[in-house]
DNA sequence: AAATACTTGACAGGATTAGTAGACTATTTT
DNA sequence: AAAATAGTCTACTAATCCTGTCAAGTATTT
């Protein structure tokens, strides 16, 4: 129960592709695809999405790719999520598109309305950041990145 | 987003009813469907799934209906929903049934195992008592409510 | 002009959900 | 015993959503 769809996980771990290097100019949908074993094509219209709610940008052309928007500790998962699959909401009731004239009277009402704060505290406080930091990933050297302007030095982690 | 199915949801409404006078002999399928807007057979479908777990026990023939199985406050939402719905499972790389091979490495496997535990935690605690007490339901008369031996007066509220 | 890379919209197959229907079994009451 | 009540079980369908592909197009750099 409570499952997530298959657009929203890989969206962020997309964005946390995009994250990894986000000081190191833009990443391709093929080195994503690559990555993350979801296909060019699913990410596109992934990516695409994410794009128009401002939370990545793209940069056309060769060398182009993705970047963020804003920086890591400022993209929150519940973000990501909100666009790709819409507001938490447990029930249709909770839809704010939908709603439901029972809702007075309803008594599991407020049990759904409180799970679904719950849930959505916990998405907006859990950044990008915490997820790079919290996978033992700031220490990885950047091999296999591609980079703008030929300075291979990996960003290495102190 | 993490969307409950109308199966659970009615699930959860039915046991209240259930629940409302647990103390006052079984309640009919038919009630239950007046009571909280959903068809008698769809109702069949979900409370036999509950019988069968041995959350409620049926009695048949005249007078029968369904009653708890153990007093409300043994009753967790958790234990329908898991019923009706299957476990937690945010993602399908934690459904027990399922797994996935990129688990170790995986970035964001934490991230969904923890907001999975958190839920399961909320509605493990929350039970059938406290949808009970939560709704201004201690203070309805039984009216309407069929009754057994004939004791009609309204199991009033202090 | 050529190569790279993002952009957009349509679409199809499959899975899941939501709900209905009908025939059957058990129990109580008359 | 028969009638009435009420739960049991299985199958089936329609609709919706999910997952993903494809192809033609636009923008940018070299
Ligand atoms: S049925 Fe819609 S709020 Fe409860
Ligand atoms: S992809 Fe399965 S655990 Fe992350």
């Amino acid at each position: 129960m409570l499952k997530l769809s298959t657009k929203g996980q890989y969206g962020v771990r997309a964005m946390f592709e995009i994250a990894r290097g986000y000081n190191l100019g833009p990443i391709t949908i093929k080195q994503i695809s690559e990555n993350q074993d979801v296909s060019v094509s699913y990410l596109e219209q992934i990516l695409n999405q994410l794009r128009k709610a401002g939370i990545i940008k793209s940069v056309k052309g060769p060398g182009g790719g993705y970047v963020l928007a804003r920086s890591p500790e400022e993209i929150s998962i519940g973000a990501i999520l909100r666009e790709l699959e819409g507001p938490v909401a447990i029930t249709s009731c909770l839809d704010p598109k939908e709603g439901c004239m029972r809702v007075e009277g309803c008594v599991t009402h407020l049990l759904w309305k409180s799970l679904g704060e719950k849930i959505e505290t916990f998405l907006d406080n859990m950044t990008l950041d915490d997820l790079l930091k919290g996978s033992g990933f700031v220490e990885i050297t950047r091999a296999g990145r591609r980079n703008k302007k030929g300075n291979d030095k990996a960003v290495a982690a102190g």
